[in-house]
DNA sequence: TATTGTTATACTCTATAACTATA
DNA sequence: TATAGTTATAGAGTATAACAATA
């Protein structure tokens, strides 16, 4: 790929310009690639940032259920990433005792250090990803973005009831 | 996962809202996921739709390493998708007859059915995801998002020459 | 019975490295 | 020697389904 890699960076390749799905699935992996390879030096990956800032915005009573459905993943996915996080002393699982199935996790303190390394090299991503772009523009692409999101979403929705309907 | 549906479709969570890497890599999967589910009818992929649609725009002496490279994708991850083109006719590999280490790809009549139907389960989808965005924005996006790339692959360059140096 | 968390399993996508056949 | 394509293999990520403990 290094023959290609040249002319990449110079102009995106004209076909795939004028296909919004596209240019969001390769923004989207290669964003996260970019974070999975700087965050190794703390030896975490872009899904424990994940796991790790959801913790870390609601401190309170945060059980694995309500980790997968921020994270829009299955629960079942959410044990592994715990694990990891427990075994390195990121956070704890303790029993709650008001319902003794659950979970509630909470971020130690070298969590929260990792926490806010994580948040620096997030930080320094995002400025090296909208090089460039004037903050004004910034805030129109969350914007954008997050419509899309919410359409994409809608529209996931609309096949769910029309294929349990058919 | 259904509990959480209803309220991820009215809003993003909070915590998401200002982490644009999160929100490329949600919206990337996201439409990704809804593009796999549409593309099934013609019981292709994603990736199948990729590779036909480089082949269609570039009709002339279209090797696998050139796919390779407009995909930004690795050639041995090509095989397996020509493979399945061309189990169900929708390409043919030719092999150059002036460097016959060269397989020269040539999309079917079927292909080129398949792949106009594709179009326009591309274009109905972007215009779902692209609901209540006027022309200017979605053209904005697009800009938005191929400057992203372009930063991502500057700086993915910028990581790998780093690396080779130090 | 329903729910939380867990385990086992499988599937998709992709990368790496070793191989072949040509050049 | 280098390049085009292939194969085998491994890794990440995620989903599904069955299960244990608890409600």
């Amino acid at each position: 790929m290094a023959k290609n890699s040249e002319r990449d960076r110079d102009a995106a390749p004209p076909w795939i310009a004028d296909n919004i799905g596209f240019l969001l699935a390769k923004a989207g992996t290669l964003s996260t690639e970019l974070f999975r390879s700087r965050l190794e030096r703390l030896d975490v990956r872009p899904r424990h940032y994940s796991v790790l800032s959801v913790l870390h915005l609601h401190p309170e009573q945060c059980t694995q259920q309500f980790l997968a459905g921020c994270l829009e993943v299955e629960p079942s996915s959410v044990v592994s990433v715990v694990d990891d996080l427990e075994d390195r002393g990121l956070v704890e699982r303790r029993r709650d005792p008001g319902d003794r199935r659950r979970n509630v996790l909470v971020v130690t303190e070298r969590g929260e250090e990792l926490i806010a390394d994580a948040q620096e090299i997030a930080a320094e991503l995002e400025q090296d990803l909208m090089a460039g772009v004037p903050e004004r523009r910034r805030r129109e692409l969350r914007t954008l973005l997050i419509n899309v999101l919410g359409n994409a979403s809608r529209a996931e929705q609309a096949e769910v009831e029309a294929g349990s309907a058919g």
